[in-house]
DNA sequence: CTTGAATAGTGAGCACGCTTATTATATATC
DNA sequence: GATATATAATAAGCGTGCTCACTATTCAAG
């Protein structure tokens, strides 16, 4: 029933994330930044001082996860935790010095990978692919996950 | 100098990618199936017997992360290794009954994602789309890495 | 036959995501 | 004030990817 290459999508965005991640991660590594790091150190060069749960929401991740991830950016340097005189239970996470710095660079990285992986797409062609993903993702944002019980009850699983 | 959301591309896939691993492992879950596996299942289902080294070279991952995921595939009866008569280094890796069953579903599964995933986008730009995400493929796949070498070399890291 | 290079697979250990459960603190209610 | 609920962060443990190092086996030279 699906056309094109549509059937292949799911292959088609996994193999872009994982390129485009692999490599930024090459060009970054002189750094110590991963891409999962990078992400998190621009989301708190927009909001020094955010406190960890505020930024689980922002990068879509786990609060544990952002826990891990700080973990070891505190570790790399990156970042420093500071308590919130006003609710002990927060940790306020700032970009250290050596981070502010490697900001710029970090962004012109992302930069010349975005405009490599899309050598020879035109203008038009990248508007349409960015609103397409754009639209994915509001698409896949809400999040109905029921339908296992619905599977369960109708059909029931093939084991 | 980018304009419009392209200086959020590496985010914007990275979201998708996210949402659709997320929304496909919903569906799946009760089967037991999570994305990586139904990947390397639907490989094996196209080539029955497949070595792993190949499975690797086909799902472009490590030879290692295939050995993990072949191990865990395995304990959940979902494929079996045996041994090569002509080359006693190579593991064989068939499907399993049950994993033949479930293939049609898994691939009605991902069909449903994917289609729910496009809502709204038109056939003429999901099109586009398609044809520009294999184009980042194509121009992120020719792997030339050595650019931490030049950076090493012509101006060092900001460390 | 023996030595050496190449190939197939795995072990150890790490990063980063997750679920589930726990601790510490804050806040609302009685 | 005491109790219950909510929130911030973390701990434990798993899945999936990686690098590096290793074993087993094959194949090519000598």
């Amino acid at each position: 029933m699906v056309s094109d290459g549509i059937d292949r999508l799911g292959f088609l965005i996994h193999d872009v994330q994982r390129l485009m991640r692999k490599r930024f991660e090459a060009r970054a590594s002189g750094l110590g930044l991963s891409s999962a790091q990078w992400r998190l150190l621009v989301r708190v060069a927009k909001e020094d001082g955010v406190a960890q749960a505020r930024l689980a929401e922002l990068l879509e991740i786990e609060p544990i996860s952002v826990s891990r991830l700080v973990d070891r950016m505190e570790e790399g340097g990156w970042i420093e935790r500071r308590s919130d005189a006003t609710d002990r239970r927060v940790r306020m996470i700032f970009l250290t010095p050596k981070a502010s710095e490697a900001y710029a660079l970090i962004k012109s990285l992302a930069g010349e990978v975005y405009e490599e992986s899309l050598t020879g797409v035109s203008s038009e062609d990248r508007r349409v692919l960015i609103m397409g993903l754009e639209a994915m993702v509001q698409n896949l944002a809400d999040d109905e996950t029921p339908s296992i019980e619905k599977l369960k009850n109708t059909e029931g699983a093939a084991a």
